[in-house]
DNA sequence: CTGGCTATTAGCCAAAAGTCGCAGTCGAGT
DNA sequence: ACTCGACTGCGACTTTTGGCTAATAGCCAG
């Protein structure tokens, strides 16, 4: 069954590599794998489909929000998921079981909690911080109908509804996928119609349904408007 | 000095009338001026240039955030503007009041504190809850060059904006304002320079920062969650 | 091996988006 | 009165989007 594999998706390589400790404390013998962006992540999912577990931060660059989640709980369902988020608000982590993660362990939790939510996990448990309910106030249905959507994207379709999100051009898409600008067209098509919009703008504005609220610090080709000058 | 005018933007007419007559019971012969929209909120803000205050609701139907704050804030500067909301989350409260609010009074105050509220802001205090602390974490950068973006905007520009972040077709715009397609292209062009982005979409998420993502935290709010990373 | 799914591309076309220059109006200032 | 500038509104023009067809190729499962 297990082959002790496991996925730390963090873009801060210090985090990553306390993340690593974490497991390896946990675990013998564990083979670590990394990610720090979503390319990479994809590959590393892809490459290791039978790895034991994933923890994923909510704030990889180039994701937005939950979307990776969404994404990830749906193409490889046999991966369970741990959230590590910055962010404990009680709202997000419900957000982020709801969405199919296994678990939530803050960055602010001292190591043994942390190997303790791991090993739960490991158990096949639900793992949250302790005093935080899970009851009550069930997914929003415009979310959820949105992170379904999202779920049966195709990889390289999830790409560039991740590069829509930035207000990129088709043209510009394509030249950092390196494929021709008829290829994102395409894609572009069959995003709008597995998310029943109409035009990129909207298929932004559902992906953003799936944010976490803080405007944190997402950099981007968009946020300029401050620099101002 | 004062003409006893007083401004209530809410989409909920039930909490007007309790606005309303809390104004009433803080000032005598007081004039009050209703608005359930964006529209008419810019209507009546134009009739009403020398009101005493303005209460505002953050969750008007066609605005996004605190872009309405920013867009009055800087159109009519002399107009103490109080926001009225059902999310009381601390960062929330912090953020109107970094946006240049006069005071934030949380739907679940009772009666009475509203009163109070009411009558701080009009003696020129700024008024938030009990125990908010307005110290530290200033705006983020990134938000507060949208906000001053925004705040340049001529009001056909900003009903404009709000459109463009419900994902609208010039098209559509166009109708709803009784205007020709043409113009509205020509408001975009405007707007996209006044915000310094390439494209529409980039325009829509720059609003977006402005968002107050959770939809009302019903919860005790355990930590703040303003560490936001 | 074959059918189904994905990825890729081209070409064509209609619609939408975005740019430019221009015109009318209104309200300061000088 | 006259100018100046901001706001609004338009039509002509270019670029980007998005939909459709069709073709090629890889990959996986039955």
């Amino acid at each position: 069954m297990s082959n002790n594999t496991f996925i730390v998706a963090d873009d801060h390589p210090l985090f990553r590599d306390a993340l690593s400790h974490a497991i390896g404390n946990c675990v013998d013998d564990a083979a670590i794998v990394e990610a720090d962006s979503l390319d990479s992540l994809q590959e590393v999912v892809d490459a290791n489909p039978d790895a034991d577990l994933l923890l994923l931060d909510l704030n990889m660059p180039g994701v937005s929000g939950f979307s990776a989640l969404a994404y990830i709980r749906n193409n490889h369902e046999s991966l369970p998921t741990v959230i590590v988020s910055a962010n404990d608000d009680p709202v997000v982590i419900r957000r982020s079981i709801q969405h199919g993660a296994s678990g939530f362990i803050p960055k602010s939790s001292p190591i043994g909690e942390l190997e303790d939510g791991i090993k739960a996990v490991l158990e096949g448990e639900v793992w949250v911080p302790d005093g935080v309910d899970l009851q009550d106030d069930c997914l929003d249905a415009a979310e959820a109908g949105i992170a379904v959507a999202i779920s049966t994207l195709t990889p390289q379709q999830f790409r560039v509804l991740m590069m829509l999100g930035e207000g990129l051009l088709n043209k510009q898409i394509a030249y950092r996928l390196g494929v021709s600008e008829a290829t994102i067209k395409a894609h572009v098509t069959a995003i709008l119609r597995k998310m029943n919009v109409n035009n990129r703008t909207q298929a932004v504005l559902a992906v953003q349904q799936l944010r976490i609220s803080a405007p944190a610090t997402l950099e981007g080709p968009s946020g300029d408007a401050a620099a101002a000058e």
